[in-house]
RNA sequence: GCGAAAGUGGCGGAAUUGGUAUACGCGCUGGAUUUAGGAUCCAGUUCUGCAAGGAGUGGGGGUUCGAGUCCCCCCUUUCGCACCA
């Protein structure tokens, strides 16, 4: 017989799990209302999942943080709303279809049921009646009806430029979507493609995603640092230079105008259209054409990689410089973007490190016109980098010895004043890229009619239906392309002959207003009701993953931006409160993963012991925030624990029927009652304070003494022992569910509802502290004794006692006290010389 | 390279934010019980020292009666950005 079994006959955790899993979802313990009390609502979300089927480490540690605060908040007396549902559509799905021969909605609906039921197991308690599948038409209808009020202000659009193409997953990805060059699902080089594709004007928005930031403190610091760099505001000027014979004006974007009297050269990317109209001899044409061809038939890698290593080509063209009517060389280089500012730079290679570095590989003039300060020359023979620093203008004409932001404004200004040049702000965020050339997403509802145009399709045709077809493996076009009944249609306009746009949207789309549809999930005549999400909105606590940072989570603000803007909403902002927690990974600190073999399962852990000890083991290993290291014996500790002493307190219970509503008087309990008392309420202050902060582990450890402290003294009282049994069980509750339901029951409360309905306990403010406290003694700061007096005591009784003490006197008596430092109720400092 | 966060026993981690460092748990050591193993119970467990004592929160300096906590320099680790002009 393993120790197991012998266990289980008393905590018989199956039955007790299974038994409080029903009676939850047959109460509706957690349906929410459709309209809360704003001021007393709580709005609980993780983030949109991927219906895999099966639920990992990782998982299981974000829904149990998401759990135990949504219980907890509902026992704080707040109206819950905690949803979930299935960011289904998507590479992933379509994927494991085509490995497994199957249609993927087939295997979607049936991970679905797979993922939901296990949910349900690990008694992760949601209001499943809000359930959204972003698959479904009655879903993807209304990502349908998004696109077309974005495509109705401008903000959705069509262009024809170079995007991302990863020639694995035959499909475009957004910006977001590379990292370091590569696919970020299936790591493949990304290449580059010049195609028309969709595009959502983020940009549109990019000071309001910058500014909302400092708005959100709940948000992590180091978030939205990353989405602060991401989004890369920066400020200076535009300023026109000319180019020789044709005279056309050729606008650089500069962050540093006060260094425009250094400038040698120009550089323009070998993408920039400008390059098409410079007129330029045959075999420097010859020489750009091929320099172009070769740079972009480089990835993004290849072409960064070598970031010291800056090549270009001279064009033969020169180009003004309107401050100074120079004359500069005009060159083409690869180290220029072309999405970023005008695709052209100013080279200043005094002054910028790659402009020097280019400058010095091609014997370009270097001339300084910033020194570091009044008295410290730059030598340009003595240069082995830039000096990018601020520092006063020099060889700069009327604006020599300004510098910094004044020499800056000056410059902005006199270029403003002779129309040479303006004040620019620029952002280093792209518009979103969401056309994608693969079957399983959202279509995009647009016709394409060779006299209208694009025309949205209209609302009351949405929604435009994904067909349901045989063939959807990827082969570089999109395979709506070869559906004509899908493809062919009239437009909707002038009735003629016309095609649907046959591209599906990014599924990131479909996950940027799903926490909208939770608020108002069937309805049929709009997304939501304004009334309805607005009583919900903001959502209070958003859990998820860091790796969202640049994605998600501005997709989803900059959505909710749109619909305030629309009149949709009344919020600025999607979540208050933003929380990442940490990942988890094996022992001995790696990741987790298929191909290593060291995955280990929550479902089959709680199969052997327990949801709520695997529960309650995943929230003491660490704080919620941190990695956690997972090994099979962090669950030794809370096992014991809630076999042996948890759970046993159902025959400590002596049913007195206490008030769990009243306070103890210290005069109608024993003294040693009294100390349990206070010990019950210091943790109850402490419990409360770790829920707050997400730090489920000290909350463990706080219960873990208080239980301790309670074995360990008889109590007199048979009112102040249920209290505290009871306060404790609810104290776990939110970690441990189950457990705490059955006991509550079994204690004979089950009449008045479920623990989860019971009210937080509430600390007694006339029993935190004792009266006696325990003072620590220093000579010089070091600790030499502790003394114990009352806690009204003045300083001079503690002195007293102290000086009463010979371990403090043999110290005091080696010299002169210089000075007493009393902290009351915590220390006696005696400075002795 | 730039930016951010972190560094506490053998391990996971605490420390009311400047006030008794190492709570709680794991592990380990000794003892009890047991045919044995496991389980359980009791005691101990930062290092050093027989002890009194001394040292001690990555290293070095500083502020303070008092520093894990604040300031400066350095080291290490993790994460983010990476030609954004």
């Amino acid at each position: 017989m393993s120790s197991t079994e012998i266990k289980s006959e008393r905590y018989d955790f199956k039955t007790i799990e299974a038994k409080w899993q029903r009676h939850w979802q047959t109460s509706g313990l957690f349906k929410a209302p459709a309209k809360p009390d704003p001021k007393n609502k709580f709005y609980m979300l993780e983030m949109f999942a991927y219906p895999s089927g099966d639920i990992h480490m990782g998982h299981f540690r974000n829904y149990i943080i998401g759990d135990a605060v949504a219980r907890w908040q509902m026992m704080k007396g707040k109206d819950v709303l905690h949803p979930f549902g299935w960011d289904s559509f998507g590479l992933p799905a379509e994927r494991a279809a085509i490995k497994r021969g199957i249609h993927p909605k087939e295997w979607t609906m049936s991970n679905i049921e797979a993922s939901r039921k296990t949910l349900q197991k690990v008694g992760i308690l949601y209001d499943w009646d809000r359930e959204v599948v972003s698959s479904e038409p009655d879903y993807y209808k209304w990502t349908q009806w998004f696109f077309i009020q974005l495509f109705n202000k401008g903000l959705a659009y069509r262009k024809k430029g170079f995007v991302n193409w990863c020639p694995e997953d035959k499909t475009v990805l957004a910006n977001e979507q590379v990292k370091d060059g590569r696919c970020e699902r299936c790591d493949t080089l990304v290449e580059k493609k010049e195609q028309v594709q969709w595009y959502f004007k983020i940009t549109d928005y990019a000071d309001r995603l910058v500014d909302g930031l400092d708005t959100l403190e709940g948000w992590p610091e180091h978030l939205k640092a990353i989405q602060r760099e991401w989004i890369g505001r920066s400020y200076g000027a535009e300023i026109d230079f000319t180019i020789e014979e044709s005279g056309e004006k050729l606008p650089v974007y500069t962050t540093r105008p006060d260094t425009i009297y250094g400038v040698t050269f120009m550089a323009i990317s070998p993408e920039s259209e400008i390059l098409n109209s410079l007129n330029l001899d045959s075999e420097k044409q010859q020489q750009v054409d091929e320099y172009r061809r070769a740079a972009m038939a480089k990835t993004d890698i290849e072409r960064t990689a070598a970031s010291d290593e800056k090549d270009g080509v001279f064009t033969g063209k020169y180009a003004f410089n309107p401050f100074n009517d120079e004359k500069v060389q005009l060159w083409v280089a690869d180290y220029v973007l072309a999405g970023y500012g005008t695709g052209a730079v100013m080279g200043v290679p005094a002054h910028d490190s790659r402009d020097f570095t280019f400058a010095k590989k091609y014997d370009i003039p270097i001339k300084v016109v910033i020194h570091p300060n009044k008295d410290t020359m730059l030598n340009v023979n003595e240069m082995d980098d830039a000096y990018t620093d601020a520092g006063p203008m020099v060889n700069s004409g009327e604006f020599d010895g300004l510098s910094g932001q004044e020499a800056i404004d000056a410059v902005t200004e006199h270029a403003e004043t002779h129309n040479i040049g303006r004040k620019k702000k620029q952002f280093k965020l792209r518009d979103w890229l969401i056309s994608r050339q693969r079957y399983w997403g959202c279509p995009i509802p647009i016709i394409h009619c060779r006299k209208c145009g694009e025309i949205a399709v209209p609302e009351d045709q949405l929604p435009v239906i994904l067909p349901d077809v045989e063939n959807f493996i990827p082969k570089g076009r999109s395979p709506l392309e070869d559906v004509p009944e899908f493809v062919n249609t009239k437009c909707p306009e002038c009735g003629g002959e016309a095609r649907r746009d046959a591209d599906t949207m990014d599924t990131f789309v479909c996950s940027s207003w799903y926490y909208l549809r939770y608020l108002d999930a069937k309805n049929d005549k709009a997304p939501f009701d304004k009334e309805k999400a607005d009583s919900w909105l903001p959502i209070d606590l958003y859990i998820g993953g860091i790796t969202h940072a640049t994605g998600h989570l501005i997709y989803f603000r900059f959505f909710q931006k749109f619909l305030k803007d629309i009149g949709w909403s009344n919020f600025e902002e999607p979540a208050i409160k933003m929380f990442n927690h940490g990942m988890v990974s094996d022992a001995s600190g790696e990741v987790m993963s298929k191909s290593k073999g060291n995955v280990v399962s929550p479902i089959s852990l709680m199969d052997q012991r327990g949801v709520d000890v695997t529960r309650l083991a995943m929230f003491f290993t660490a704080p919620s925030a941190k990695e956690v290291l997972w090994s099979d014996n962090s669950l030794t500790g809370v096992e014991k624990f809630v076999l042996k002493k948890l759970y046993p307190l159902n025959e400590k219970f002596r049913s007195s029927g206490c008030d769990l509503k009243q306070y103890f008087k210290k005069s109608d309990i024993s003294e040693s009652d009294w100390k349990l008392y206070l010990k019950l309420n210091q943790t109850i202050k402490r419990v409360s304070e770790s829920y707050q902060q997400l730090h489920f582990n000290t909350a463990i450890s706080a219960l873990m003494e208080l239980i301790r402290d309670y074995e360990q003294s008889q109590l007199k009282s048979d009112q102040l022992n249920d209290y505290i049994i009871v306060k404790a069980v609810q104290l776990i509750a939110p970690m441990a569910p189950h457990l705490a339901e059955e006991l509550w029951q079994q204690f004979g409360l089950a009449d008045t509802g479920s623990i989860f309905k019971s009210d937080w306990p509430e600390f007694d403010p006339e029993a935190i502290t004792s009266d006696t406290v325990k003072i620590a003694v220093q000579i010089n700061g070091k600790l030499r004794d502790t003394i114990i007096v009352a806690v009204d005591c003045d300083q001079e009784t503690v002195e007293k006692a102290a000086f009463d003490s010979s371990r403090v006197t043999s110290y005091t008596n080696q010299g002169e006290i210089k000075k007493i430092i009393y902290v009351p109720g915590r220390i006696l400092n005696i400075v002795v010389k």
